[in-house]
RNA sequence: GCCCCCGUGGCGGAACUGGUAGACGCGCCAGAUUCAAAAUCUGGUUCUUGUAUGGGAGUGUCCGUUCGAGUCGGACCGGGGGCACCA
């Protein structure tokens, strides 16, 4: 038996796909039409496991819409700005652009091997100017919306490098380089808009019924829609009240303290003439600026000697604070404390010996003798020493408190997000120039249109501090377009979230002259499946959406939003190795020696094997697609990555896994070959009736090939699998009687079609072997014989007290009746019920009889 | 710290809207084939108990709802992800 040669026979198919054309998307076309889309990549340098399954992932679905009739859009691209790009030229002394060029040539090289069917007449990469320079005018577009605009912003700044720091490259608030403690500097940046979008984005995430519910509710939670009040306290010896935000208004009688941001106009200014103040607020401004970073630090305040005053107690003074843990862009920067019912003020109010007067008294409990201990009380309960809000709950309590600040003017209801405008600068060299020009007169100019795209200058250098662009000799010096006089251009470049935020609609049409042909766009969009991690749940789906409606607003498309399926996978996990310094080992480098003990392959060194962990270089626990794919072959691999694990899940990389894929392979291809050079010509039966055997047959084929199609659309690609295995078992019995040749012919030219998603090359060849003309990428989807779906008998369980007694087989349909009767006669059944009464006997049609006594 | 998700044999996992827990694969055990090995094929494989065509226990832990709970509700324990300049 001649054993199947996966890298000979899948470079053919590979060429003949290529040669036809099959994955070339049409504009035009009688079919229904299907977008398959996966986060395109960033050129880190080679393709990984985690890409290997995402594109899996995609291409099943791509293939099997295009098999089902629909005309297929499925294209690929590079997301190939960024920073490991200037860390690479810092490190290597190589050009980011040839850098990640370079890049890109490998990596597509990797994607063809592994047989995915895409349309890479649509290719593009972020980095190219066709690219950068069509975003460049979306961006005027926006400003001329008045959807992008320049504010002040904090940054991360290391003083060593003279540059700003993304959150990842501060290290315990010190800077990753240079070790540095991490500032924090304000800067003129650019915007986004999107929170005048809050309410759309959030409202829309209802209708999203192909979204996971998680990452709904990720969004939901990011936009932080929350119902409150801005309440205004006097402050003794000054004009004008301190603005708070909360969103328990009837807590107010509880509060003991005001707090500020560090950050807050009041605190800026209290701070010019109080060093001591001036120097906590520098204090609070150390370490980065995540949210993470804010929240996990201690507590700390700073009482300004200020005396606030709530508008519902004019003589009661509470001490105001500049506090660490109050977000100057969240509400007004500016809150009252009410420790019993919030635990941070809890804290806060222990640390600086500030009262602590429940107001919300839970129920059982007395209001004259009910303490807060450790913990804050955040649940319902009757109000109490709150003045007319005594008796209410506190549900009732938050409009009463509410009608009665509107009414003596000092507060009002309002709505505020948790959602911030996109900042979108970033002070580095490899991204999308940021296309204004600043002038002394005339201040901020857009670039004219027909002087895009504005592009990066080659020749940078990375070993000075500070950014590249604003160091160049020449590049930022211009004439201004309007006066004629000499400006410079912003040396700022965009986010990459930018680029990412419409390269979907870029494929639509890839070589219009606009960023898009807005026809086209509105043929290909929605995005019908989106395929991609779920790190990507929150701010690169979230931006996407905001585009597409803005863009939607600007009249430039009709859809409102981008994705109609989204699917996140897991990530792809293997095993780590130590060896005895501690040093990482790679798992091509872990043998087993005799008796089993993993070993060093070089150094014969026992190696220890760690925990599971997402495949990361730093811990060397990865595997090389590209050796896979050499070794085992393009559709082995692909198999493994659908089989056993949930694609929502994480997804184990074991040699056993792979070895097994690779026996299946092996298998698939013996018994198709088998049957062809070993069986008689179907022609050679008489009649077209079917013995058991071959009825048997028939069934599971038909139901295998009804279940694939099912867990294909639910993404249940694991089910799939299991569901295969069964019928190749199935296959592998003999089988004889009336019918048994032909329905093995049907068996096995049903099986070869639905493996076709996911081992194309196997499928084709094995396609070509019956002696079909056609080529499987371009046939279509079985049918399923309804017939075939139905058994004529089922298994009934017997239960008595909910516990298994028996199983029946009865035809199915059978009446309650006889199912009663049946399920009495049962043997083990009246064993047990002897002199028992029976209570109450519950039926379940074709599942089961329940005997209760 | 806040938000989200996940816990089922030795392992990955299956179980449709509450109805026979462990499909399918991996691993392991036994057998066939072989001079031998690889490959392949056949059978077995949740634990436990008198080896049984019987019984008991069992889906992270505890409690609850139900004739019946892996599935629903509550509390807890453990693991993972996100947190606005990584993409």
């Amino acid at each position: 038996m001649v054993r199947y040669n996966a890298r000979l026979i899948e470079k053919k198919w590979q060429k003949l796909w290529a040669d036809r054309g099959v994955f070339v998307a049409q504009d035009i076309s009688d079919k229904p039409k299907f977008y398959v889309l996966e986060m395109f990549p960033y050129p880190s340098g080679r393709i990984h496991m985690g890409h290997i399954r995402n594109y899996t992932l995609g291409d099943v679905i791509a293939r099997y819409k295009r098999a089902q009739g629909f005309n297929v859009l499925h294209p690929m691209g590079w997301d190939a700005f960024g920073l490991p790009a200037e860390n690479a030229a810092f490190e290597k002394a190589v050009h980011p652009a040839k850098w990640t060029l370079d890049n890109t040539t490998a990596m597509r090289k990797q994607l063809k091997k592994v047989g995915f069917g895409l349309d890479w007449d649509r290719e593009i990469a972020t980095c190219k100017p066709d690219y950068y320079g069509k975003e460049q005018a979306l961006f005027l577009d926006f400003m001329d919306a008045g959807l992008a605009y320049r504010k002040e912003a904090w940054v991360n700044w290391d003083p060593v490098e003279a540059t700003v720091l993304a959150n990842e490259q501060v290290i315990d608030g010190k800077g990753w380089r240079s070790g540095a403690p991490v500032e924090r500097r304000k800067l003129a940046h650019w915007f986004f808009r999107i929170t005048d979008f809050s309410e759309e984005l959030l409202g829309a995430l209802a209708d999203l019924k192909g979204w996971p519910e998680k990452v709904r509710i990720m969004q939901e939670n990011w936009i932080g829609r929350s119902e409150g009040a801005e309440v205004s306290f006097l402050i003794k010896d000054r004009d004008e009240p301190l603005v708070i935000f909360t969103t328990r208004p009837d807590t107010l009688f509880g509060a003991s303290f005001c707090a500020l941001a560090a950050d807050h106009p009041l605190s800026q200014e209290l701070a010019e003439n109080d060093k001591e103040l001036h120097d906590f607020i520098e204090q609070c401004r150390k370490g980065g600026t995540g949210a993470e970073a804010m929240e996990t630090a201690e507590k700390l305040g700073f009482d300004t000697g200020l005396k606030a005053f709530s508008p519902t107690e004019p003589d009661r003074a509470l001490p105001v604070y500049v506090a660490n843990f109050i977000l100057l862009e969240y509400g007004t920067g500016a809150v009252f404390g009410c420790p019993a019912h919030d635990q941070r003020d809890l804290e806060f109010a222990r640390k600086y010996g500030l009262e602590v007067l429940p107001v919300v008294i839970p129920e059982g409990e007395s209001p004259d003798d009910y303490e807060i201990a450790d913990e804050a009380y955040t649940g319902p309960g009757i109000l109490a020493h709150s003045d007319f809000l005594d008796g209410l709950s506190d549900q009732a309590a938050i409009p009463a408190m509410l009608d009665h600040l509107e009414k003596i003017g000092k507060g009002f209801r309002k709505i505020r997000y948790r959602l911030r405008d996109w900042g979108l600068s970033r002070q580095r060299y490899w991204g999308t120039p940021v296309p204004v020009i600043h002038c002394k007169g005339c201040g901020v100019v857009p670039v004219p249109r027909e002087d895009l795209p504005v592009m990066l200058p080659q020749d940078v250098t990375f070993e000075k501090a500070g950014n590249p662009l604003d160091r160049h000799p020449t590049w930022k010096f211009v004439k201004c377009p309007k006066c004629g006089s000499p400006a410079e251009r912003d040396t700022d470049t965009f986010d990459t979230f930018v680029d990412s935020a419409w390269y979907f609609l870029r494929f639509c049409s890839p070589h219009a002259n606009e960023p898009f042909d807005k026809n086209l766009v509105n043929y290909w969009l929605p995005v019908d499946q989106y395929i991609g991690g779920i790190e990507h749940a929150i701010l690169h789906l979230l931006y996407a959406r905001f585009f597409t409606r803005a863009l939607q607003k600007m009249g430039r498309l009709d859809h409102v939003e981008p994705f109609k399926g989204l699917f996140t996978q897991g990530m792809v996990n293997h095993a780590t190795f130590q060896d005895e310094n501690g040093k990482w080992v790679y798992p091509v480098d872990v043998i087993s020696d005799e008796a089993g003990v993993p070993t060093h392959r070089k150094t014969g060194q026992p190696v220890t094997v760690g925990r599971i962990e997402k495949m990361s270089k730093s811990k060397h626990n990865v595997v090389d697609p590209d050796d896979i794919v050499d070794r085992f072959g393009a559709d082995t691999v692909r198999w493994f990555m659908i089989s056993d694990s949930p694609p929502a899940r994480d997804l184990v990389w074991t040699d056993s896994g792979i070895e097994g894929a690779w026996r299946f392979t092996q298998r698939l291809y013996r018994i198709v070959r088998e049957f062809i050079d070993h069986s008689e010509a179907p022609s050679s039966e008489n009649g077209d009736d079917y013995g058991p055997k071959a009825l048997e047959l028939r069934r599971c084929a038909h139901k295998t090939v009804a279940g694939v199609s099912k867990d294909i659309e639910s993404f249940h690609l694991n089910k799939a699998v299991a569901r295969i295995y069964a019928l190749v078992n199935a296959l592998g019995e003999p089988i004889a009687g009336a019918g048994a040749i032909r329905a093995r012919l049907e068996a096995i030219t049903l099986l070869v079609q639905i493996i076709a998603p996911m081992m194309p090359h196997l499928a084709e060849e094995l396609w070509q072997a019956l002696g079909n003309e056609t080529i499987i990428a371009e046939t279509r989807w079985p049918e399923v014989e309804s017939a075939m779906l139905k058994d004529e008998t089922v298994t009934i369980a017997v239960q008595i007290n909910g516990k298994l007694r028996g199983t029946m087989e009865v035809p199915e349909g059978t009446d309650d009746k006889t199912l009663e009767q049946n399920a009495l006669a049962i043997d083990n059944v009246q064993r047990i019920l002897k002199d028992q009464v029976v209570k109450k006997i519950i039926i379940v049609p074709n599942r089961i009889v329940n005997i209760v006594i």
